[in-house]
DNA sequence: GCATAAAATAGAAACGTTTCCAGAAACGAT
DNA sequence: ATCGTTTCTGGAAACGTTTCTATTTTATGC
């Protein structure tokens, strides 16, 4: 008599319980209770009878360390604050849930250590899938750290060399080369770009965009105006601060990634800048409520909903035995009122 | 002889393989690695020189059955694409990281039905401890539920009675009854507000700040002006036309919580008011960047950051035996250029 | 009715830990 | 030396499942 009779009614119920009060084996309880086939009707219905009066609940680690499956997603962002990653996070977790996956989620800081750590206890964890937006892509033990983990990984934008994994790009060139070309039309030749580290995807992509306008144009690319470091606000401000305050300072400014840009944005008002009258202004990623604040912004837009349902299906499907695949997403210029000014007047 | 010799390098190494190599009992090992004191200097060093070689990390499926503690705590949201649940989010997981803890992420869509499914999900997965904005306070079941859950719990922007939980609060009515006032003092006497469900503190709280205001300064409150719902961004859309569309139309608008906000500039946009001169607006919460963008927004702001610190410190608080609280968080007016305007050049 | 196959069930061995218990070694005091 | 303590260690029993194997029951074909 090993469970003592109902003294504590807080005692979760365990597959014994159940066993004892229907007179069966456990191993019948857990048969007809994951459905497995070679189970009589009689017994399907004794079993879930006394299951349901007792509200027995399998316990989920004790089904893990057995099966092996955790039924969990590892998710790391840089900062799910972003609203950015934020709308992927929220799209990506719905997705997951509906098929019977939960979300551990974890925020690298934008920090290779605590990115690595992360990733080492999700391993522990014995996460079925990962999905992230790492730091960067060429961490030396990167490639192996993702292995041992053992799962599928579904990247969001970024490209990893030599691994197996699924990834979800955006295409940023091709937004940011249509801006960069409009600017150019407009008259524009000294275009300032602040985006990213080009240790990842993200920047490397723009900033082909931005040079192939320029190549198009017949025009060299200003140079000393691309400034490419951190995604964060602070970088973006500075930088934009430094940029705006030059000899010879730009009529237009580019700036990638909602951190930079809210950063970018800042700085302009701070030098007393208002974009569409001053200079013109593209911001890399939107905002969410960019469609209605006073000022127009223009942007490069990309869905980041369809990038979280895409992850989330790319990764299900790697955990149901498919192959890594790599999924395009468009980006779209979106011209609005900040495109102009800027040119002193030149044409009206 | 249970397990096969290196066979296959990528089998994972568990408490097995290190207690063969070191040469003493599997209990010694996992005296050593938990720290326990009973341990000599001679053992400790073998054991751990043992499990580096071997690169052994405990399996922590075997350590949550076995120990009862799973290190993981449940986080449950309405949408996590909400800039401000964002922020609270990634604070939140930043010192429960720090902690040792894992967060386990959850939506409920703003959904009853959902948020119960996803309670009842982390009551299987025996997690340590809960932090949830709840979709509403008066379920029935609710106190039920959350007790099963057998954890700890702190309630963001939620009074449960009769619940033993801690409680993160927003001093919501002190910032809206300021804003209120000044709005009346400018001389507005039709004030629309909108927000969400009743069901919420969140809602109740804002609103009495809303009457206490119009209390004081001796004048009925417009109680036709009065809109209270849902906190999406439709919701707010909706009533923003209709109340804006009405004979005796506001002169002033407070909209309450991010999503209504956004609904509400939207639905402003489209009838061609402009906030700061056809209409004065407060918005209850900020937006990220809200003090950049050209136009300039008044607000009810809240430190979204500072409340998912305090809840993740209350949540380790009572996971090590400390007894719930309550911790209020202030609220406060912040006068921008959209206070003004609506009064047909009344004064000037 | 009987042999044979198929279907249904029970029992027990995992899964990888922690923790309890008992025994061995070390230590000081007599 | 001997005896009690204390400190340390090994063995084994949990934790709550799934799954393998063996056994019993039922169905099938003659």
């Amino acid at each position: 008599m090993p469970r003592s009779k109902g003294k504590k009614s807080s005692a979760p119920v365990t597959i014994h319980d159940v066993a004892e009060r229907a007179g069966v084996a456990i191993s019948s309880i857990s048969r007809v209770l994951s459905g497995h086939p070679d189970v009589s009707e009689r017994m399907r219905i004794k079993v879930q009878k006394a299951a349901d009066e007792l509200g027995y609940e399998p316990d989920f680690f004790a089904q893990s360390l057995r099966s092996g499956a955790t039924k969990t997603i590892g998710f790391i962002m840089r900062d799910i604050s972003n609203p950015f990653f934020g709308v992927i996070a929220q799209c990506c977790e719905q997705e997951l849930r509906k098929a019977g996956y939960s979300m551990l989620l974890m925020n690298s800081d934008g920090d290779v250590a605590t990115e690595s750590t992360n990733i080492a206890q999700l391993r522990r964890r014995k996460i079925d899938g990962l999905i992230a937006s790492l730091v960067s892509e060429d961490i030396p033990e990167l490639n192996s750290t993702l292995e041992k983990l053992n799962a599928p990984v579904v990247l969001l934008d970024r490209e990893v060399v030599g691994l197996n994994s699924s990834a979800i790009l955006a295409n940023h060139h091709q937004g940011v080369e249509d801006a960069t070309v409009d600017l150019i039309s407009r008259g524009h030749k000294r275009i300032a770009f602040i985006s990213g580290s080009t240790r990842v995807y993200t920047t490397r992509d723009r900033l082909k965009g931005f040079k192939s306008a320029f190549k198009k144009a017949g025009i060299a690319y200003p140079t000393d105006l691309v400034s490419l470091g951190k995604f964060d606000a602070e970088f973006g401000e500075s930088e934009t601060k430094r940029l705006f305050t030059l000899k010879d300072r730009p009529t237009a400014l580019l700036s990638g990634g909602i951190g930079s840009t809210a950063g970018a944005m800042r700085g302009l008002k701070k030098l007393g800048l208002v974009p569409g009258k001053d200079l013109a202004f593209v911001a890399i990623d939107e905002w969410p409520m960019f469609d209605v604040y006073g000022q127009q912004f223009s942007s490069v837009y990309r869905d980041a909903a369809m990038m979280g349902r895409e992850a989330a299906a790319a990764l299900l499907e790697m955990i149901s035995g498919g192959s890594p695949r790599t999924i395009m997403v468009e980006t779209h210029y979106i011209v609005r009122e900040s495109s102009t000014g800027g040119l002193k007047a030149k044409k009206k």
